[in-house]
DNA sequence: TTTATTTACGAAACCGGTTTCGCATTAATT
DNA sequence: AATTAATGCGAAACCGGTTTCGTAAATAAA
C-alpha cells in the first residue's frame, strides 16, 4: 500500500481536499497548513499516483513514439531529441516499434487511443496496407506530429528533411564524379520520403541527359540477406554499375557486403553514397560518403510542436518543418 | 468526448455493472446481452480508457527501461529483445534515458514509484554517486530488475553476461596474438561489468607472467574528443602499446581515430579487440574483433523474468541469468 | 407445492486524485 | 454596530473503469 493524501489527511485530521490543494500550493490554504503537510507528505515518502489524477484532467504527462525501429541511427537520434524535449518539459516517452508492419503500427494506433498518451510522434512503417485512415482518426483525437517518413494524405504537422533536393545534389555528386551508370536502391514499401529521395535521383539523371529507365532504380527487401543476394546481382551483371545512391542506411551495408564480394573497389570501380546517420561512417573500409539527417533536430522540432499544441498555442494543421540534409563527402566516391 | 461505458450503458438502458461485464465476456451476462453490448460497443469505436481501471487493480500494463541511452547497439538491440516479449504480453514500454547521470537516474526512479509502470528494467549509468537506496527502495515497491550494468548491493534479479570470462579470453587471444603491451580502456564510472573486465583483463595478464601497473588500465571520459585525446597519447607514447581492449563499444571508435591518427597500423603495430555489438564492425577498416553480447536475448530474457513476476511465478530475488558472450575474430587482431 | 439453487442483472462502493461549492470565522467597509 | 468581503477549510461529486453484493425471476430439487 503506497501513501495516498487520503492516510495523509485522516493523519493529519484534515480533509482529503486541504490535503490535494496544500500539495499543489493552492492560495487557498494557509502557509501553515501547507508547510504541515509538506513536511509530513515528505515524512511518508509520498508520491501521488501517477494516473489517478489523469481521470479528470485527461492529461497523462505520457507521450508516444511510434517508429519502425530502434537500432538504426537516424531513429536513436531523433528519440534522443525527442526525449531531451520530452524530459525538459516533465513528460514520459512511451516507445512502440513496428517492425515495419502496418497491422502492427494499426493496433498501435487504435490502443493508443485509450488515453494512454496525450499525443503522439510518428514515423510510419513503411509495409503495403494504407492505414492513413487510422492516423487520421487518430489526429481527430489527439495531437498526432510525423517526423521524417509522413503521411501526405493526413491533415496535421510534419517535420522532414529535404529529400527530393539532398538526393538529387547526392546524384549530382555521383556523376560530377564520373559515374556512368548510377542506380538508387531502396527497401520495399510505399515511403514517402522514399519516393521524393527517388524523384531527385530521376531529375538528376534527367538533367544530365540520361535516359531513365526501370533499371536505374532497384527494389531491395526487407530482409537483410535478400537484399544482399539482389544488390550482389545487380552489381556483378554486365550492366557496369559504377554509382549506387542507398536510400536507407540498411543497404549501405549490404552494398559493402556485395562489393567486397565481388571483389569490386569502392570507389575506383563503384562509388557508393547513402542516407545515412551513422557515426563511423568514416571509419569504414573505405569511408562512406553519406547524407546524414538532423535527426536530433528533428525529434527536437516534433517533440516542440507537440508541446505548443498541447498547451493550445498552435494549430498542428499548419505545421510544416522543413531541416537541411548534410552532405558529408568521404572516400567512398573519391 | 471518448465513448464510455456509461454511455454505452445509457443508451441500451442497462447498468453500467452490466456493460463492464458484458466487455469482460462474464458468465453472469448472457449471450444475447453480451452480443447487444459487443455491438453496440463496436459501433461507437468504444477504446477504454487505459488508466481508469489502473487506480482499482493497480496494473496499468506500462514497463519502464531506464539506461543510459539509445543510440548504442547493445542498448538498441536489448530494446527489440524486451519490446519483443513486452509486445507478445500485451504491455506497453517506456523509455527513460540517463546519459549517465545519476541524479536524472535517481529521479526517474523516484518519479516510478507512483505507480506510472507495473516494473522496471534496467541498466544503471556510469556516474558516481551512489544510489543503490533507491534501487532498493523500488525493488521493494514494485519489480524491477537489472540487465547488463547491474548493481550487486540490491537483492533483485539479475541478467548479465560473463563480463570476467569474455574478458579474460579477450586479453588471452590479444596476446597469444604476440601483444607485449597491452592495456585496457574503459570510460569514466564505477560500473560493476567494467569492474569484472577489468579484473578479467588482469587475470590474464598476471597469467602470461605480465606484471601488472596502473599503466596497464587507462581511465577515459564520457566525452568523446577528451577519450579520444587521452588514447592517442597513449598510443603514441614510448610505451609500444601493441594492443588494446576496449570495454566498451564506443571507445573503439576513438581507437581507430588515434590509430588513424597516429599513422599506426592495425593490426600490425596495435591489435584491437572491442567490447562492442556494431553490426558493421565487419566492414570497419580494418574488420573489428569483437566481443558480442547477446543483447537482444538478455533483453528477452529481463522481460520474461518481469513478466513471470508480475504474475507471481518467482522470486526475483533468487533470479541470476548470465548469458555468454561470443568472441568474433576479425583483422584487427589477426 | 414448497424450498433451494441458479441465472441475469442493477445499485453502489471503490481506486486516488481534482475541483466545485458551501460554510464558518475573521477582516474590511459603511 | 451592521453589512460586506475575504480567508481557510471541509463535504461531496467526479473521472471511467472494476468488483462486491443484493435481488428478482426462472429453474431444479425435495
Amino acid at each position: 500500500m503506497s501513501v495516498t493524501i487520503r492516510k495523509i489527511a485522516k493523519d493529519l485530521k484534515i480533509a482529503v481536499s486541504t490535503v490535494s490543494k496544500a500539495l499543489s500550493d493552492s492560495h487557498e490554504i494557509s502557509e501553515e497548513t501547507k508547510r504541515k503537510v509538506f513536511e509530513y507528505a515528505r515524512q511518508l515518502d509520498y508520491v501521488p499516483n501517477a494516473y489517478a489524477g489523469s481521470l479528470k484532467n485527461r492529461k497523462t504527462r505520457n507521450i508516444a513514439i511510434v517508429l519502425p525501429e530502434v537500432a538504426d541511427t537516424f531513429f536513436s537520434n531523433a528519440i534522443n531529441g525527442i526525449d531531451s524535449i520530452a524530459q525538459a518539459k516533465g513528460y514520459h516517452v512511451m516507445v512502440y516499434l513496428t517492425h515495419e508492419s502496418c497491422e502492427r503500427e494499426e493496433s498501435i494506433l487504435q490502443e493508443l487511443r485509450g488515453g494512454r498518451v496525450d499525443g503522439v510522434l510518428i514515423s510510419v512503417s513503411g509495409g503495403v496496407k494504407k492505414n492513413s485512415h487510422i492516423h487520421a482518426q487518430v489526429a481527430a483525437e489527439m495531437p498526432l506530429i510525423f517526423f521524417d517518413r509522413i503521411c501526405d494524405e493526413v491533415d496535421t504537422a510534419k517535420v522532414l528533411t529535404d529529400d527530393f533536393e539532398s538526393s538529387y545534389k547526392a546524384t549530382n555528386h555521383l556523376i560530377e564524379k564520373g559515374c556512368k551508370e548510377v542506380i538508387f536502391i531502396s527497401a520495399a514499401g510505399n515511403l514517402s520520403i522514399i519516393n521524393k529521395r527517388q524523384e531527385g535521383f530521376i531529375k538528376s539523371l534527367h538533367e544530365h541527359g540520361i535516359e531513365v529507365s526501370e533499371q536505374h532504380t532497384v527494389l531491395c527487401s526487407e530482409n537483410e540477406n535478400e537484399s544482399y543476394e539482389i544488390i550482389k546481382n545487380v552489381l556483378s551483371s554486365d550492366r557496369k554499375v559504377d554509382g549506387v545512391v542507398c536510400s536507407v542506411e540498411k543497404l549501405a551495408m549490404q552494398v559493402y557486403r556485395a562489393c567486397h564480394e565481388c571483389k569490386l573497389s569502392i570507389p575506383h570501380q563503384v562509388k557508393v553514397i547513402a542516407f545515412s546517420n551513422l557515426q563511423i561512417a568514416a571509419l569504414l573500409a573505405p569511408p562512406l560518403t553519406t547524407v546524414m539527417q538532423p535527426a536530433f533536430a528533428m525529434g527536437e522540432a516534433a517533440a516542440t510542436l507537440l508541446f505548443k499544441s498541447l498547451a493550445k498555442k498552435i494549430d498542428l494543421k499548419k505545421e510544416r518543418i522543413v531541416l537541411p540534409s548534410v552532405l558529408c563527402e568521404r572516400e567512398s566516391t573519391a
